[in-house]
DNA sequence: TTGTAAGCGTTATCAC
DNA sequence: GTGATAACGCTTACAA
């Protein structure tokens, strides 16, 4: 690539076609590899050259005027809430699907759900957008479809009604907590909910996995409601060493949290996994990082990256629409340590 | 909003107008607000209620293409690679720019750099875009100024010779942790160089603010190498309970290893703080999760995020391209605990 | 094998 | 005050 003086304004196919000595339609089948276009190889090339020469981008927008579709994968997800480990699984697909030629962005806009937020991300006329279940409505995939989106996929811990989903299995996680607990003989088992906005729901579907399979061996799941909060946990720990109503298995939520129970317990006197044995979940850095070192549910790809990417793809290119469509994402298996 | 029956293809304009018994220029001028142009009161309020009816979005290509320009602030960053504090910081500060009437877009895309890049991003015509400082070239930035982008802000660590700059300061971690130490007696410095490809750049960073304040007052610190791994920390703290050539203060680079090296630390017998006091950064939940409790470098906000989002907006109204301007986002202080 | 021209939905410059 | 109308840059059917 030579290096230029400053243009002015961003060349368009038209200066490309002008210093090719060709018609910008020409350009346009170049660049485009049209099909059923015979072009001469020697014309392709000198078109190639002159675009590369000025340095040429299409103009997004112009194409997508006349199009009527971006091959936009739009994610209008706000990226912190969701953990570092399903960034980093996004991360992989996106990857991937950029690669299948899909443009993925990550679309800053939070507050919005149903038909508002719905025109908002129409307006780009994405292909596909993938969305937390609990934003999309009835009317919001009315308005999406209409404006050309091949498919909506939903993000959630169950099937939705309206679209395809990608099923992170949530329920999952508790329940494989539970089967580890019970199978190591523990019988009281507590769950805890984290007491913080935004994770409450999270910790609801993993104390319910933990019900549900404690419920299929005729036992029953306490809940625990605890906010990150040393102080808290204390005063929980306290209780618990005091005799009362101690469970012997705690599924902590994630790891943080059952740290956080772990160091309480341990500064109660509690003996761990003695006298109650801890779970976490997500098997982050912490577990190991922690005396005893904490056992935790390890959540897995069921497909790995690329998979999930091409089928992703395939639903974007047949328009899948179907609710019927189900991608489960993840699977889990213990990581064993020292704490239960 | 009425809940139409399905729309085959979105609403345009002039479908609004139709609807409205206007024209389409009208339509325009209302949603728009434009200056200049006197409408009738009665006028507008038709004209906005079948917009409403509609479920009208304006065509975002539609408007660029005619413009020249979008109001998108690119952010071209791979969201997964910046750590969960950064990312939790520019939520907030794009949440402000929202407001500002700016459409932030994390663009997925990772491995390219340079005017390549460049020619990417600029076929969003975008009016800004922000991008880590190795990113960029004066090439790359020509093109996204010929492409009518606004400004183009670099982040990193110092200021960039091409571009303004938002200074994430990594030196100061090291040196905020380093004062401390050095405040509390410590003479034998030593700093945590994370041993994982991606991550070794900040921690040199860090390191380097260490040794810059140790050299200020006479001393040096040593540079210690550490994969995140248990083995590789239980090898590193029986080489010190050997003695030999212990440090007594040592940076840990973050919490994460911070808290690595001192789990080994105790495992090897070795008293902390008394023999060696240990400080992280980032002010991570797990400091208060281990024992002792993890002193640590907390980062803050030298700016509030309205600040920094009404700093940037500024930026792009008024086009400052200005590679003196530079905008220090952050600051330290000490999270003061058990280990140092 | 290549060129011409229509039209995508907007905004903005003119006449009316 | 309001309504035609001409771009914006591109893709694609059709003409040459």
């Amino acid at each position: 690539m030579v290096d230029h003086a400053p243009a002015a304004r961003p060349a368009t196919s038209t200066d490309v076609a002008r210093l090719a000595g060709v018609s910008q339609a020409t350009v346009s089948y170049v660049l485009n590899d049209a099909p059923g276009v015979k072009i001469s190889e020697e014309t392709r090339e000198r078109v190639r050259r002159a675009a590369e020469e000025l340095g040429y981008a299409p103009h997004a927008s112009a194409r997508v005027l006349r199009k009527g579709t971006s091959d936009i994968v739009l994610l209008p997800l706000p990226p912190f809430q969701i953990g570092g480990l399903f960034l980093s699984w996004l991360n992989d697909v996106g990857e991937r699907l950029r690669q299948h030629g899909h443009t993925v962005v990550l679309y800053g806009d939070t507050r919005s759900k149903g038909v508002a937020a719905a025109r908002e991300w129409a307006q780009w006329r994405p292909a596909a957008v993938i969305v937390e279940a609990h934003r999309l409505t009835r009317a919001a995939v009315r308005q999406l479809y209409a404006a050309g989106t091949a498919t909506v996929i939903a993000i959630g811990a169950e099937p939705s009604p309206l679209v395809p989903t990608l099923l992170v299995d949530d329920y999952g996680v508790g329940a494989t907590a539970a089967d580890h607990l019970l199978d190591r003989g523990r019988t009281r088992l507590a769950a805890v909910v984290p007491a913080e906005p935004g994770l409450d729901a999270w910790g609801e579907r993993r104390l319910a996995g933990v019900a549900r399979t404690a419920a299929a061996r005729g036992l029953e799941a306490r809940r625990v409601d605890l906010p990150f909060d040393e102080d808290a946990a204390a005063a929980l720990a306290a209780s618990w060493a005091a005799g009362a109503d101690r469970p012997d298995g705690v599924f902590g939520y994630n790891d943080d949290y059952a740290a956080l129970l772990l160091a309480a317990l341990g500064d109660a006197g509690i003996d761990v996994p003695g006298q109650i044995a801890v779970v976490g979940a997500d098997d982050q850095p912490v577990a190991r990082l922690v005396r005893p070192r904490l056992t935790s549910v390890r959540v897995t790809g069921r497909l790995d990256d690329d998979a999930v990417a091409a089928r992703l793809h395939e639903m974007i290119v047949s328009r899948d629409r179907d609710p019927a469509t189900v991608l489960p994402v993840n699977d889990f298996a213990i990581a064993q340590r020292d704490s239960g």
